[in-house]
DNA sequence: TGGAGATTTGACCAAACGGTCAAGGCCGGA
DNA sequence: TCCGGCCTTGACCGTTTGGTCAAATCTCCA
């Protein structure tokens, strides 16, 4: 009866193939990783990894994709009913605590953006799009209720993501630049986002 | 007597190869780009690319060090003897427009700091640490001086990069998100960031 | 325990890649 | 106009890369 669609061998691969896939193209980029690399981080031989996956395209379509929901729902949470101002503290500190935990999955979207997104430009134009149009139309109700300060809403999202994601996707200058005496930017980061939130958004 | 280090042949090749290297570099990645690919958009044959760098590699670094001054000026030219809050917001104000003006340079660097950096760490963790630092500490005695909000000097510059960045590095994702409506997001953005900065450092 | 189907791999291929080289063309000064 | 040196390139090379294939091995259950 109960026939599993994956077999636990297939699982298993898979689920190596998405992690060795994530770190390697995270790394390098979809041009700069090859599938030997991402083999060899996976524990399979390369024809081994092409009996799961098609192309190494497939494999970045498919990381993508399975990525994605993870990376919207930050977005998604921020709920209309709540405080204004708690709810998007709280979809900051949400967005930060993604760029701490989860560098790689946030340079795999920096880097497939970089490049135009020649892969993820439909779901960009649609899916994204129209998240961010509902969350911009709640925040503009909490501007006309005059429960948050007035300002163009999507670029206030625009400039959650820019400075959330700056954490993880320039790391390396980050860290280089505040020197090796604080090892961990994030407390600091996340102190002073707060604070410039609440300032920008108080009436 | 006025013997020209560069003939008029190899300025005008040279500069044709900075040009097309930073078309197809900013736009591929130092992995993603071919020398066939800079060869055509510069008009010369791979070979004849090769008589004027040594390598790929030399290509790349050459165009980086080019770039760096410029990349570096607006944050430089922040004057310590000015007006608080007028030298930050001029200094937001030049480094969108570098963003408006110059997006395939910013996406070039955004590219090699995603990566790793492993052409630049050693700029990055002397000439940029430096030049923080010193504007740092400039924005401290600011600080002191009550002229202007108390904040993390450094996350401060890092919101400042993150913002105007976003919107070279990020243009597809701007550009899809806002719609088709609105062709230029450029001057929307000059008066949110304005905005945001004015309130984040009022005192 | 036998066998059907799932899994694995060594050997291989064609294309793309960065780079070389010898030879030919071109230019500017004497 | 001639010549030395600057410039250009077609042909080529070894390596890397994404991908294929037939054969071998393993797994699981009837």
């Amino acid at each position: 009866m109960t026939s599993p669609r994956q077999t636990r061998i297939q699982r298993r691969n898979s689920e190596a193939i998405f992690e060795a896939a994530l770190e390697v193209f995270s790394a390098h980029g979809f041009r700069g990783a090859t599938l030997d690399q991402i083999a060899e981080a996976a524990g399979l031989s390369k024809p081994n990894l092409l009996y799961y996956f098609p192309s190494k395209e497939a494999i970045h379509v498919a990381l993508l994709s399975r990525l994605l929901a993870t990376w919207l729902d930050p977005l998604k949470a921020m709920n209309p009913a709540g405080d204004p101002v708690a709810e998007i503290l709280g979809y900051v500190r949400r967005k930060l605590e993604l760029s701490r935990d989860f560098p790689r999955e946030s340079r795999l979207f920096a880097n497939e953006i970089l490049q135009g997104a020649p892969r993820m430009r439909a779901v960009i134009e649609t899916d994204l799009k129209e998240l961010v149009a509902d969350k911009a139309a709640v925040l503009t109700r909490w501007m006309d209720e005059g429960r948050i300060a007035r300002l163009h809403p999507v670029h206030l999202i625009f400039s959650i993501w820019a400075m959330t994601q700056h954490y993880a996707d320039f790391e390396v200058q980050v860290r280089a630049v505040l020197g090796e005496g604080e090892p961990d930017p994030f407390p600091e980061a996340g102190l002073y986002l707060e604070t410039l939130f609440r300032r920008l958004l108080a009436v």
